[in-house]
DNA sequence: AAAAACCTGTGACTTTTGGCACAAGCAGGC
DNA sequence: GCCTGCTTGTGCCAAAAGTCACAGGTTTTT
């Protein structure tokens, strides 16, 4: 492993409150770093799952698709793992998910099998396991009721107002439409309304969130 | 504990495979066991989580609900615990759903703050808590996925085939809307429909499926 | 057995969402 | 500039789902 992604490493063990330098070692040894261009698949569906992904730097988009149509399940952002691939590591399966990288990602690679015994040999990993599947756990309540409950309007201003960087969103209505599990002409209206309502401004793939 | 409560717990030791004679000592001493009456509440929504319920008999619904709507996230049956409650055990946190005894029903009950620990001390105890969470979050993820992308008819028509005792689904009409999250008229005109195409018979309270 | 409560069926209407078609606008390359 | 491809706006219609109203069942209670 060359320096530079040994302190890849470290931002991760930092970020994590990892202390026991039995796990570090392990870690050290077995760990790889790859680095994927916005646009490059993590994970296909389908696809057995043999590393476990880690995303150091970036932002990974996580969703399902079924025919024409996809819905989002999360984002990863820095630090996060992807909780079914952890899922994976106690009893290999089949990945039902797709991730796509939104940027330039660094993403931290751990073999599954390794990873498997970690969680009870390490008190560290044992709160990263359980953390992360307590936290992808409630997100994933919340949103399934979001969609139960909520009409499509909604969804889309959380979804704006979640997703937007200084105010701003910088995704086509198309993309959007794709987020939500809707069409586009759907999205163009909705938003064109809430225009008209003065709580946006549209522009070319640019929607400026008034406050 | 009385003897019958022993047995009980013993049949819950069993089932999950647990050997560690201090783990068995320690649920001996901090757990018991309540019965709940059909239609008793286990978990109410915004209520903080204490005890971690783990259905021994019987059958539990856990839904939320939003104004005059609800929908349905998971059933528990025998030997399965509420991953939410089990969840509340590694930091107290309010329930977001409700939990409602279907048929009368046998609970075990455990301290939240005495489970923390155990799935790093014994082996066996954190196996239930992994399998718990990936099993859960799998099949929340299969929900997921089938409310955004099934129109209610396929839903229905799943509900009824998960849902069958003897190919036989002994709920009204306004329950199964319930359960989907949606009204009963609208359910009622789709099962006439599917009665028509000759794939169920309905009666008072009792939908048979055709095979 | 009469009343009350619940269950089912259905017509008519509204709202929400989706699909098609096409026009006009913007952005980058040549 | 001018082409090409992507983006947005919108009219029109269709399908899915939700709402209201009411009629006639069945079951339960008294």
């Amino acid at each position: 492993m060359i320096l530079s992604e040994r302190d890849i490493l470290y931002d991760f063990i930092k970020f994590h409150n990892i202390n026991e330098q039995l796990l570090i070692d392990e870690l050290m040894e077995y760990s790889s770093i790859s680095y994927l261009k916005k646009g490059d698949y993590l994970i296909k569906e389908n696809s057995y799952i043999k590393l476990l992904k880690i995303v150091i730097k970036g932002r990974v988009r996580v969703y399902q698709e079924n025919e024409d149509k996809e819905i989002l399940i999360y984002y990863l952002e820095t630090m996060e793992t992807c909780t079914l691939s952890l899922s994976a590591c106690f009893g290999n399966c089949k990945s039902n998910v797709n991730a796509v990288a939104e940027t330039d990602a660094t993403i931290l690679n751990i073999p599954v099998h390794k990873v498997n015994g970690w969680s009870f040999e390490y008190k560290s990993w044992h709160n990263f396991t359980i953390d992360t599947f307590r936290h992808s756990y409630s997100e994933l309540i919340f949103n399934y009721s979001k969609l139960a409950f909520d009409p499509l309007r909604e969804r889309l201003l959380d979804y704006l107002i979640k997703n937007s960087d200084q105010n701003i969103v910088q995704l086509s209505h198309a993309q959007l439409a794709r987020e939500l599990g809707t069409t586009r002409e759907v999205v163009s209206r909705l938003l064109k309304k809430i225009e008209l309502e003065k709580k946006i401004v549209l522009g070319q793939k640019t929607i400026k969130i008034l406050t």
